[in-house]
RNA sequence: GGCCCCGUGGUCAAGCGGUUAAGACACCGCCCUUUCACGGCGGAGUCAUGGGUUCGAUUCCCGUCGGGGUCACCA
């Protein structure tokens, strides 16, 4: 009896892994052309940091005519939850991160590297577990729960290295009849590796990001398939990325420290090692530590979050590339209207330490990106957002078309646009003034700056009225303003009243202008006020006028 | 605790043996402006620490301190 025997034993069923060897052939791509991926669990809550990961992956797949694929790795089914694909589906779909190979939604896929889904590929990791039992590479271990926790707590009392390794791995001497006598008995069992390496030894390894890391080799007898028959994560990352032909691998530096264990797994199955980019984590500042951005605590770790308060995608996208490569905004500087796709991503040239994720700069570059669209890019995303978390909002802006492209155009378009809009969700707030709906139900304080006193202020406002007239263009309306500043004793002109203040008691024109501002708008911070009264109209001016004048 | 990684202003960060130590966000001041925003100009603020190596260290080496990661039949 030999470990052949062994193997066929515990897969009596599973094929020869020649058959996957061929029914997976080398991909035909370019010289330099990057295939990668991202493989997450079905949980169905996207986080920011699994966005960042797609982001790279998807980008540098792009930027060298490579592939970017999605597998799920649901191998814990303890985790599993019930549309979990779906969720990171659309949420890859909505950042424009669609994969071009795998799951397409909970049960379809695309491509020919498949099944992408790693509780569907049982028997080819079998397979592989199987080529590895023959060769006497792997070998069954039937230590119960209970041995390990005891082997553990010995190991931790005596102060050495914990785990299955050198002389605690009971199982890994036991002879083939032995092993053949306990499986007959119907003893349980898991597969593991039977680690040729040795911790005295050093392996050099180079990180795409991280540079040159050297670790003591693994000596360690990890599980590579597990009761239920499925592979543990380890093991599933050597299989399919060798048979998926992934040159590299993204993903969070937390796997850093498993790279030992999967190049010696890479090794011992024969398969050639992808190049690995282990990428720091965003984190967050909690008193004085910092710690990776928590799903439970942190609801910016959501990538739903930004939908829900309406930061654009393309702001978020931009964000993270600039964490990625800090000289993106430069290039940004320098190329305002081009797309990010132009961008040249650069994996050597990210940081290794973790940042420490900054919503005021992110709602910053929010600003920006939303500075340069125009109104009807403004309009439909607005709508988007709206119809999902503001109905009401939604509703008004879809009133009357044509005056809200004028609302929403205000000073848009310029060589200097204004950028005060950071998130849809703000837009409910700065134009309230300018739909009736939300400037009647939106009763906020509001405080006149220089010029308080109330007849001082009807006396601006009456004399306004009589001299408005829609028709005058930009200058003859200023004009009348500084007109009536004058007849009411201010300075016409704010230089004027700057060189000599002590003629002017009552304060100048600005201060007047001021007056018309707030009456109109309840706010003392608006854009252009002609713009706006243009927009607003003869009859909405008169009305509002009207109402303070009768107070 | 073992192993691995990291330590430039409040934050993100350029830098790779000789620099007045870039830039961005935030902050402050001024200018522009009928307000605000934008824009422009200016300001404050950083090489964790102690030893080496060197004519010269933010850059190289070692120690210390600090931070992070990892040591499962989870990924």
């Amino acid at each position: 009896m030999d470990y052949k025997d062994l193997a066929d034993k515990i897969f009596p069923n599973a094929k020869d892994i020649s058959y996957y060897e061929e029914k997976y052939p080398e991909r035909n791509l370019k010289e330099g052309a990057i295939v990668t991926r991202f493989a997450p669990s079905p949980t169905g809550f996207v986080h920011i940091g699994g966005l960042y990961q797609a982001t790279l992956a998807k980008k540098l797949a792009k930027q060298t005519g490579g592939v970017f694929f999605l597998r799920i790795e649901d191998t814990d089914q303890k985790r599993e939850v019930e549309n979990g694909i779906t969720g990171i589906i659309d949420a890859l779909n909505d950042f424009g991160l669609t994969p071009d190979e795998g799951m397409q939604n909970e049960t379809e896929e695309k491509g020919n590297y498949g099944p992408y889904k790693q509780s569907l590929r049982k028997e080819i990791y079998q397979a592989y577990a199987k080529y590895l039992l023959a060769q006497g590479k792997a070998y069954p271990c039937f230590c119960t729960p209970e041995d390990l926790e005891e082997m553990r707590q010995k190991q931790e009392a005596a102060k050495i290295r914990p785990g299955y390794y050198g002389v605690w791995a009971k199982c890994r001497n036991l002879s083939v009849e032995e092993m053949m006598e306990k499986i007959e008995k119907g003893e349980e069992y898991i597969i593991r590796l039977k680690s040729p390496g040795n911790p005295e030894k050093k392996i050099k390894h180079h990180d795409v990001i991280k540079g040159n890391i050297d670790f003591p080799e693994n000596d360690q007898d990890i599980v590579i398939i597990k009761s239920d028959g499925l592979p543990t994560y380890h093991f599933a990352h050597a299989v399919d990325d060798h048979l998926m032909h992934t040159t590299h691998v993204i993903r969070g530096d937390e796997w850093a420290a498993s790279v030992p264990l999967h190049l010696q797994l890479f090794q011992v199955l024969g398969f050639k090692p992808p190049k690995y980019a282990h990428i720091a984590p965003i984190m967050k500042q909690e008193g004085d530590t910092k710690r990776k951005l928590s799903k439970r605590k942190d609801p910016e770790a959501a990538v739903s979050y930004y939908s829900e308060i309406g930061v654009p995608k393309e702001a978020v996208l931009e964000y993270l590339l600039n964490i990625a490569n800090s000289n993106f905004e430069i290039w940004r500087k320098q190329n305002k209207d081009k797309s990010v796709e132009e961008f040249d991503l650069q994996l050597n040239k990210m940081g290794v330490s973790g940042a420490l994720f900054d919503m005021v700069k992110l709602l910053d570059i929010s600003k920006n990106v939303i500075s340069r669209y125009d109104a009807q890019t403004v309009y439909n995303e607005t709508k988007k957002w709206a119809s999902k978390y503001d109905t009401e909002l939604e509703k008004i802006l879809d009133k009357d078309l044509t005056y809200t492209m004028k609302v929403l155009g205000m000073e848009r378009g310029n060589v200097k646009p204004r950028k005060d809009i950071a998130k849809w969700s703000d837009i409910r707030y700065q134009t309230a003034y300018m739909f009736e709906e939300l400037y009647e139900q939106a009763q906020e304080e509001y405080e006149y700056q220089t010029i308080t006193d109330k007849k001082e202020i009807q006396a601006i406002l009456e004399n306004y009225l009589t001299v408005y007239d829609e028709q005058d263009d930009k200058q003859t309306w200023f004009d009348k303003i500084k007109d009536v500043a004058e007849k009411l004793g201010y300075a016409r002109e704010v230089k004027e009243y700057k060189l000599n203040p002590d003629k002017y008691p009552k304060g100048h024109v600005g201060d007047v202008s001021t007056v018309l501002r707030v009456s109109l708008t309840r706010r003392a911070n608006t854009p252009d006020l002609y713009e706006i009264m243009k927009i607003l109209g003869k009859d909405v001016i008169q009305k509002r006028y009207q109402e303070i004048l009768s107070k």
